[in-house]
DNA sequence: TAAATGACTTGAG
DNA sequence: CCTCAAGCCATTT
């Protein structure tokens, strides 16, 4: 793994994220795919873990396989909030009809 | 060089 | 629905 390699991952991962249309949602698994790193999963972690503070990519729309937020900590609400005001639903285990919302499902 | 870590996933109980 | 275990792989210690 080279550093350009680990550059142009982070970067399919911007782009796909950027790409996200609104009232849409992607998982981490999705995202490794389109990346063309199906098994990348914990990588798509990292690099959304590790997204520079001023990045205005919509990383709230990315949630786990099981259409949950996978976010720790009190940002949790805050993207549930946002999700919300962009007409995602969130039933009563509050779960994504992934169905419905996910981008490409 | 080896061990620990993480916004994950899938399957079993 | 929830918890646990195993698999995953680059980055960090």
């Amino acid at each position: 793994m080279t550093q350009d390699d680990r550059q142009t991952f982070a970067n399919q991962v911007y782009a796909i994220i950027a790409a996200i249309p609104v009232g849409k949602v992607i998982t981490y698994g999705q995202i490794a795919k389109m990346a063309g790193m199906p098994t990348y999963i914990r990588q798509v972690c990292f690099v959304l873990r590790h997204l520079p503070k001023g990045s205005k990519l919509p990383c709230h729309r990315i949630i786990n396989g099981q259409g949950r937020l996978s976010v720790t900590g009190d940002s949790y609400l805050k993207y549930k909030l946002k999700l919300i005001s962009e007409g995602i639903e969130f039933n009563q285990k509050d779960k994504i009809d992934l169905r419905k919302y996910g981008w490409y499902n």
